[in-house]
DNA sequence: AGTGCTGAGTGATATTTATCAATGGGAGCT
DNA sequence: AGCTCCCATTGATAAATATCACTCAGCACT
């Protein structure tokens, strides 16, 4: 890595936004030539709401989490940000500013690729225009998924439907550790700690997972399913 | 109109979505060989939610409810269909599948456009294709809204927040006849119908808004809209 | 005019969930 | 080791909100 560089080129990397895929290899050239590397500590933030949305932000590793800042502190947690991914909120087609926050979990290895570079392939590559649609589109269905979810379920559904998502779309196990603590998976589920933990208990008592502290373990995934779906 | 249709042509439409201001006219001419029109009565289902998404809707006269049906009938209202919009759901660039459904408030009429059509179009005009994306982009940054809605602002807040919805995005004016009943507005700000009585009243006692069966005057905006801010 | 239906409105009650107050444990620091 | 701070946990209580049961008014239909 002579020139300082964490990530050698766009070409090889492993863990780049399938979209890119769509490039010509001038393009994709273009890219590399306008990136910027940035490492997080754990708690620093990475992009902050309302500032203006210069740049899209490209994990190559480490996790964020993507929260909404509410009025009083009271935050949104909408997900985890990891490689592979492009972190751009909605609003950096509309207003150019960002419609979220993102803050490191862990040490966070980032390129930042500037949004007008971005918004040029867009116009010279239909292709590429047309898997950031796809992607657009995919986030919105994951949001309004979560919108029915807040509307129609429970602390119980809502709780397991994100222990399903780390298990599923995270940590890619039935168990692992995770990073969240209780306030914040209070935040991503929209409930307080206190239920979170009260909640927690009550899934272990009827032996759909285990909880130890950091520690979570699914025993049953189909009731935890069901309790998920039923809400 | 000899050939039956209400609306003449899309070169002429004063109700035609914006972004079709990006396209050419043989693509507008396109665009019209390949529209079909149909009117619907009040509560007729215009999009059905899990059905293939084969088209794009586009009022031409009317309102319409976009719905996400949960389980065991709990809707939950996106918003009124108005014209001058593209509706079709984020699903069906992904799983070609209508994510929500959309049925006639009062009488619609409707023109159709095959989502092959559009996505002809999207490959070929990199302008339609930023325009939509545009378009998507909005629509996620209301979801995020709402989402926030949800989760941050009571009851109060979240029926002021629909009062000043339909005074500003639907009506245009201060004093309007509410389409939807109690029931709805409660679909919309996920709250019982019984809940919209009360804070309906309440929020008349305290002097915002007069409310008389389906009639609405708001009396007080900033008062309402601070309650809409402040949850 | 009578009948039946649907939605608005109201009061009582039950359920869900948050808040408050307090305790204890572990990790880092001196 | 002792201290401090943060987080998890627990129990008690309060607040928000839904549900239930009912009445009433308007409207369509006979």
């Amino acid at each position: 890595m002579a020139d300082g560089r964490l990530v050698n080129s766009c070409e090889n990397c492993i863990v780049s936004w399938k979209n890119f895929k769509n490039l010509t290899k001038s393009e994709v050239k273009l890219l590399n030539e306008n990136r910027y590397e940035a490492t997080f500590k754990p708690g620093e933030i990475i992009l902050k709401q309302g500032s203006p949305a210069s740049n899209a932000v490209f994990l190559s590793s480490g996790m964020g989490k993507i929260y909404i800042e509410g009025p009083d502190d009271k935050n949104f947690i909408l997900g985890i940000a990891l490689p592979s991914q492009i972190i751009i909120g909605p609003g950096a087609h509309i207003h150019a500013r960002h419609s979220y926050s993102v803050s490191a979990l862990t040490v966070v290895r980032t390129c930042f690729i500037s949004i007008d570079i971005i918004n040029q392939l867009l116009r010279q590559n239909a292709e590429f225009a047309s898997g950031m649609i796809e992607d657009l589109s995919a986030k919105s269905l994951e949001v309004h998924s979560k919108l029915v979810s807040l509307a129609h379920k429970k602390m119980p559904g809502r709780l397991a439907e994100a222990i399903l998502y780390f298990s599923e779309e995270v940590y890619n196990t039935d168990i692992f550790d995770i990073i969240l603590s209780r306030q914040e998976l209070g935040e991503m589920t929209n409930m307080a700690k206190e239920s979170v933990v009260r909640i927690l208990k009550e899934l272990e008592l009827s032996g759909v997972i285990k909880s130890d502290n950091s520690k979570i373990q699914i025993i049953d995934k189909e009731k935890l399913r069901l309790i998920s779906e039923r809400g």
